[in-house]
DNA sequence: AGTAAAATATGATATTTGTCATACAATTTG
DNA sequence: CAAATTGTATGACAAATATCATATTTTACT
């Protein structure tokens, strides 16, 4: 079993808080899962008892909509944490968490956390600041998803995708999404957000080869924010 | 000078974790004002140096958007604290507050704040929890105003104003927003939120006397959901 | 009270976006 | 490999919403 001394989690979340003890009684209670593209971690309304550190992969945090539109609300990856937010509230996840890549996740059971929260401040106080980080994130989204368009939500979501996740070589986004999966961030449906991608290529902003998409004139794509 | 006591703060905020001798320090250190409808208490981009206390009134919390609009992302009351957000991700606000009545507020400087977040480990949890709170709230926001239409925002923070905030001995609303305001909280330009409301009216689901709202037929405005 | 300014109301129209239909491409499955 | 399923693309049209214009009402002001 690792010691979760090396762990990717260590570097990017409240996580690098704990101590060395800390981390090895981690180590010993932590259970390791693989999860496969398409696949829940948990499930709106499923109840979490504890917390799951993100080793490797990408998933999508999205909530279904009475219309039937799965609404992404954040993508997660690599070194984050994910499910703190319904353990501090002690209520059911809002949310449902899926795979958009393949994923390696371990689950620290909650007592755990909730031991370091009493013993270590600063743990208590990097997961608030994440939280806080989160908090932002949202009420910036709610301001876009009310006050812009859906072409203008579309490049930001872009432009976005390309700063967090990074490109291939050849210039393509390194996260790969479905049409229906970028409507349901811009909030759209998915075939406007086809035609629209479709007209960002047509002008020359983004090249579409399949799946693959490669901004090929962010500024372009900036100057309609 | 006060005494921190018997402020209402202390019932629904992180407060009521602090002890009495942490109170007394508050009492010693806080700053009150008044603050007149319509004036800010913090603009978007300010550095804050402390958190707000709200002791009466109510304000919004509001973001402009390019489009010169003020897209309202929460309304704070009597009992909440303001501001801890932006304390705690050490980052200046990126949003404004200003009153929608006549408030009252003490000022705790930050660094009795974070002295408290050293010391008392259950006001760290209580702040957390709070934070967690408008994070959900934040996100079923995101959620609605992606996939809900006008006509179902407009129907739901009628009823969200009335749970919230309770209605005079007449049922009508106690809470007084313009209805550019509530265009704001919906995401939606002022002349549609007027347009349905007067739908609204004539379908006897509330009745408009001047700014006042009154909600005749809870169950439709639910229905519509 | 009387006037100016602001807020509310409503119509006409333009724009944006969603929906439905259908075609085509890509991927999965037996 | 072929058939079936799923994802992507595009047109035609409908619905929702924004914008602009203009009344009307309410509020603020001295």
């Amino acid at each position: 079993m690792g010691k979760c001394e090396q762990c990717i989690v260590r570097e990017f979340s409240a996580i690098k808080a704990l101590k060395k003890e800390e981390l090895f009684r981690i180590a010993d209670c932590k259970t390791s899962y693989t999860i496969k593209k398409g696949e829940p971690i948990f499930n709106e309304g499923d109840t979490l008892n504890g917390i799951y550190c993100i080793k490797d992969g990408v998933c999508k945090l999205s909530k279904l909509s009475d219309n039937g539109k799965d609404q992404i609300v954040k993508l997660v990856k690599k070194g984050e944490l994910l499910g703190q937010r319904s353990l501090i509230s002690e209520e059911s996840t809002n949310l449902s968490a899926i795979a958009i890549e393949d994923m390696q996740v371990c689950f620290i059971p909650k007592q755990e956390i909730l031991q370091f929260f009493n013993e270590n401040n600063q743990f208590s106080l990097d997961m608030m600041k994440s939280v806080c980080g989160d908090l932002k994130d949202a009420d910036d989204n709610m301001v876009n998803l009310a006050q812009k368009t859906v072409k203008q939500r579309l490049a930001e979501v872009l432009i976005k995708l390309e700063t967090d996740f990074g490109t291939h070589e050849d210039g393509s986004l390194k996260i790969q999404l479905s049409r229906e999966e970028i409507a349901g961030m811009i909030g759209t449906a998915t075939e406007s957000c086809i035609r629209l991608l479709s007209e960002f290529n047509k002008e020359g902003s983004i090249s579409l080869q399949g799946k693959k998409i490669t901004i090929t004139n962010k500024k372009e794509l900036q100057r309609i924010l």
